[in-house]
RNA sequence: GGCGCAUUCGUCUAGCGGUUUAGGACACCGCCCUCUCAAGGCGGAGAUCACGGGUUCGAAUCCCGUAUGCGCUACCA
């Protein structure tokens, strides 16, 4: 190990949106530096200027910090290994193509993308095994390449991967991987436009800032080679790597905008709690044997460990990332509940209304064990902010009965008669009028809960009038009486 | 096509040669609780451990092949 605490990075390109697969690469990457005290860096890795995206780099810092994936060195953070963008990195990768070309590891190359194209038509065709450059411009004499370059004629410079013994990886999550030389492409280096392309710029990176381990998405296996090949020729110290299984469709394919939101920013939109999203990611190739499931993010941090994670692919799954998002909102202090409820509220068609924190927070005790997201404390039971407009069909065939409209009169009665209700009160109310009536209490307190909220679900009835108070009960109880009373 | 990776209930997974009639979770179904809906409790259905060969006294677990899926095969990351 170069250091004795690890190094690890999270090192996205700025595409415009923060993918959930890298919303988990990040998670891993930060589970694993702070379960081995070490340190998380963010590195952007905007190499290909033909990608980029406006305000990209600074959504991607915004979702993490949403997150609370905290890195400790990154662009927008002072460190001692910056910068942390690759676009400003770039004298640094040509010292190094230069190096490596002083050596015969690499070199340039001045073929056209036309030339490319048709050889590898031209492979194609013929069938070969593999396609791959035919290393056409390492047969260049010094002088031709020196005339070209004078002359300025558009060129890369490439990787020369030359014959060998087998490249091999010891993976962290897959064990021993192991590719032929031969297979290797003469991969590019530096591109015409002079900026590295991911391999060049990730190693020359990844050894400069010392990380120790390489944590990513197991699209990054295939390359590895190319990586170690670079190690090596520059002499360096070879990372451990991980390569996690990738996210996956319903069909399995890889996880992708067709079939479902994929930036976490849609599910941070869509009412998800960073807590959810991190708590189900990170069971999607990982787990622990004793088959817990519901982490806060000290307990991902304390049990989190790279080689309890998963070699297969892992679908994504919305519905037990909804169960999970239910589980941490209820463990959520009310506190904590009333403050987002008042600002879901903002956002709601009741924006304009203003409740007391004693009422939301009344709300909330009654409603917890019924909501998912938090946008249901309000959707769920719109009652608790408006008249109800109508009376829910199914329920008045099914609660309404021929004596309801008396039953509820008699109700009424008793309550004008109350002085600040209170719970226990409206129960005794409706006892009351049960037995003077002869009738079971279910007789009252169904047609109550239709008329006071619209619907037959909800809180239990007398915690229903209870949070609504006396004057709004005596209102609806009387509207209801003119509407269905027939 | 080549190279690589993977393959346990619908899904996420436990399992690391015998304690397994393969365990848990989500979803689904039923029962209980109960004023409704939830939550919770209990139970059910759901996996010939992709298939075929080995190795072994014994394999979901080790090895080999096949199939399937996925990834890479760019001057994208």
């Amino acid at each position: 190990m170069i250091n004795e605490y690890p190094r690890v990075r999270f090192a996205p390109s700025p595409t415009g949106y923060l993918h959930v697969g890298g919303l988990r690469t990040a998670l891993y990457n930060y589970l694993f530096a702070k379960s081995n005290d070490g340190k998380f860096v963010l590195r952007i890795e905007d190499t290909d200027r033909n990608r980029l995206v406006e305000n990209a780099v600074e959504n991607l810092i915004n979702t993490l910090k949403w997150a609370g994936l905290d890195y400790d060195e990154g662009p927008d953070k002072s460190g001692e290994y910056g910068p942390y963008t690759q676009s400003e990195r770039l004298d640094i990768y040509h010292k190094y193509a230069k190096q490596l070309i002083e050596n015969g590891k690499a070199y340039y190359c001045f073929c056209s993308p036309e030339r490319l194209t048709a050889l590898r038509e031209e492979q194609q065709r013929l069938k070969l095994p593999q396609a791959k450059y035919d290393k056409h411009c390492l047969n260049l004499s010094k002088s031709d390449v020196q005339a070209k370059l004078a002359s300025n004629e558009p060129h890369v410079v490439r990787l020369n991967v030359e014959p060998g013994e087998r490249v091999l990886i010891d993976d962290l999550i897959r064990g021993r991987v192991e590719f032929e030389r031969e297979v290797i492409d003469d991969q590019v280096l530096i591109k015409a436009d002079g900026y590295p392309t991911y391999h060049l710029a990730n190693v020359v990176d990844d050894h400069l800032m010392k990380i120790t381990h390489v944590i990513r998405g197991e699209e990054w296996l295939s390359s590895t080679p190319k990586h170690i090949l670079l190690y090596e020729y520059l002499g360096w110290e070879i990372p451990k790597f991980a390569h996690l299984p990738l996210l996956l469709n319903p069909d399995k394919s890889k996880l992708s905008k067709r079939q479902g939101d994929v930036a976490a920013e849609d599910y941070r939109d869509n009412g998800y709690l960073r807590e959810a999203l991190l708590n189900f990611v990170a069971l999607l190739g990982w787990s622990t044997s004793d088959n817990k499931e519901f982490f806060t993010m000290e307990e991902l941090i304390e049990n989190f460990s790279i080689d309890r994670v998963h070699k297969a692919g892992a679908v994504f799954n919305i519905e037990k990332l909804n169960w999970l998002n239910a589980e941490h909102l209820r463990a959520k202090p009310a506190s904590e509940l009333l403050a987002m409820l008042k600002d879901e509220m903002k956002k709601s068609k009741y924006a304009d209304k203003s409740f007391s924190d004693e009422y939301l927070l009344l709300i909330i005790e009654a409603m917890r064990e019924r909501v998912s997201f938090i946008k249901e404390y309000i959707d769920n039971c719109p009652y608790f902010y408006e008249e109800p407009h109508s009376y829910d069909e199914a329920v008045i065939a099914k609660r309404w009965k021929e004596d309801s409209a008396d039953l509820l009169r008699k109700f009424l009665e008793k309550i004008k008669a109350l002085e600040n209700p209170t719970k226990e009160d409206y129960e005794n109310s409706l006892d009351q009028v049960a037995q003077e009536n002869g009738v079971g209490k279910g007789r009252l307190i169904h047609p109550i809960r239709l008329v006071v909220s619209g619907v037959g679900i909800g809180p239990g009835v007398f915690d229903l009038l209870y949070i609504l108070g006396k004057e709004k009960v005596v209102n609806r109880i009387h509207k209801a009486l003119t509407v269905l009373d027939k």
